[in-house]
DNA sequence: TTGAAAGCGCTAACAA
DNA sequence: TTGTTAGCGCTTTCAA
């Protein structure tokens, strides 16, 4: 079979009787190329059906135009919008993005990031894997002037740009929010702690007793996988045990479903017998019932902001800046599975 | 500020008195190579920091490893657990994955594939936004030798490889549960024709009605943009009009949660007074009072499968399979909000 | 088993 | 305004 090869600007010039670089730059609207010119060539790319080589291009002006993202699941609600600002501004800026998924595992992030840095992106954006150890791999992506610019989630002892929530107080003001309602005996369903995203919270609901002159020991704090299966079950097992908790607060929604499903299958209710808030709100949020009490996190805007700081960081080339944290707001969403009512007798 | 180049394999070669061809031999693991020299290559690789340079592999082999998706929506829950399943693949055959979204606009679909040709990707993995009129841009990939397959939604008239749910049966089936609990008077909330997976949707839902000998005026199916607030707005306006109907068929979950929300205000109560079924088994679905009746689409499968597909294509070279259509299993989840009940009174 | 040399398709400094 | 030329970093054929 023939396979016709690609046209290249070389097939280009030979057809016209000009050079090939008077093509590239014809091609690239250089403005020293004359207007007839320009044209002609324009013409004759559209007709051999001339396709530009990236690849080339990039080899030889060393950039790729190509930002990779490195993130634990592409699936979560909250990764998977946070990608779609990423993506919105990458194309605005005529960068390529390519999508690594850790599943929160450090071999594979290590193994992410050095597919990227084979592939010469000029930049890489992080939600870090929730177990990892060590950073060495991400160390050596700066190391090799490739700026990693951490988003949601970031790496302890990595000095770059972050933009996150201020997961601290928007979990402090939460729990207060549980105890105003009346709630002493909280339990805590949480991710690890090896994440920063979970150590502040953890942090922030800690500070939030200590302030209401509460005993710490009334504080239940669980670190477990989050899903909705775990969670049902644990809070399942806790009533069984006859531990009811005055409050649960699940550091994300799809747990505080599994929680809120576990206690009215044991004949409580929510929020009469125990207030249930969660952390993400999921567009079900709203929707269910009782309608679920949360924290809006802005993961499109947060996508955005993260790319756009570091295509303009690449743009710039400001070597001077090496840090610099972005705090968004996030925002208590207060509803029904919060707010005590009496049991209705 | 002093910007060291990175390293090369000229470097390693020059630093072992050796010629880069081996140093190239050796990375590579090509059989005709000292275990010697390999090692030795291999430890001043290392000690040098090197990172191949895949853009310069790339251009001489005139192969990116790398594959382009185009979906509508990174952010919706079937295409991001869809594009897990891809990345899965890819990584486990050592590609790349670009990621391109289309907002269901063909003008950026257009964009889209024009960049991932630009990128030399291998083959293209895509989802056709939902109002194409007209598909050249696609074709234009395949006339350029690049395999472009189809998930989900196909495009008409392209020959190709598609996997595919099964739509006209599933949406068949579950209007004949539905005839079958009792409903006549249909609503259907539709996406719009022109995406193959509501045009085929819709021809089921009418079998179903030929089927069962009941009149087609009964049926009243409804083109819209299938979101929640959509969905809610409309039928509120269909029970304010008095036009309450047996049963609302959403061709999505999120649209049927906002039916739901419409019929539950005004006083009428699913499934008593009206029967609710959805398509995708949302994580929620399950969760959802009423829980919901749904269809179960293999999101991460269909990706998997998809991108197996089109990878050992690009390897086997199969010249001759032009196109080929494989249909994967769908499953009715029967739950509360389909179920008949009479009214408690 | 290793080396020499050419070239993938493009850009850009320099020359005309 | 256009042409000449070199080379980005790698692979691969052919020769040694």
């Amino acid at each position: 079979m023939e396979v016709k090869k690609a046209t290249t600007i070389h097939d280009i010039a030979r057809a016209l009787n000009l050079n090939s670089s008077t093509i590239s730059r014809a091609l690239n609207d250089h403005p020293r190329v004359s207007q007839k010119t320009r044209d002609k060539v324009k013409a004759k790319a559209k007709e051999l059906n001339y396709q530009p080589n990236n690849l080339a291009a990039n080899l030889r002006t060393n950039k790729s135009n190509t930002i990779g993202v490195v993130i634990p699941f592409v699936s979560r609600y909250f990764f998977s919008t946070a990608i779609a600002g990423i993506e919105d501004i990458a194309q605005s800026y005529g960068y390529n993005v390519i999508i690594t998924q850790t599943k929160d595992i450090t071999e594979k992030e290590q193994e992410s990031i050095n597919t990227l840095l084979n592939s010469r992106v000029e930049g890489i954006l992080i939600s870090p894997a929730m177990y990892n150890d060590n950073i060495e791999h991400i160390q050596k992506a700066i190391d090799q002037q490739i700026p990693v610019f951490c988003f949601d989630r970031y790496a302890e002892g990595l000095q770059t740009t972050r933009v996150l929530m201020d997961d601290h107080k928007t979990a402090l003001l939460m729990c207060d929010h549980l105890i105003q309602q009346g709630a002493q005996k909280i339990t805590v369903l949480s991710g690890y702690k090896t994440a920063s995203i979970y150590s502040n919270r953890q942090k922030g609901i800690i500070d939030s007793y200590i302030k209401q002159g509460i005993d710490l020991k009334h504080l239940n704090i669980n670190e477990m996988e989050l899903s909705t299966h775990k969670a049902y079950s644990y809070v399942k097992d806790l009533i069984s045990k006859g531990k009811v908790p005055d409050a649960v607060y699940a550091l994300n929604d799809m747990t505080a479903f599994g929680a809120i499903k576990a206690i009215s299958e044991n004949n409580l209710s929510v929020p009469e017998d125990v207030l249930v808030v969660g952390f993400s709100n999921e567009p079900l949020a709203e929707l269910f019932t009782p309608s679920l009490t949360t924290v809006n996190q802005p993961a499109y805007e947060m996508g955005k902001l993260v790319a756009k700081k570091l295509i303009l960081h690449l743009e710039d080339n400001e070597e001077l800046l090496t840090s610099e944290t972005s705090i968004l707001k996030s925002e208590l969403i207060i509803r029904e599975s919060s707010l005590r009512k009496k049991r209705k007798i």
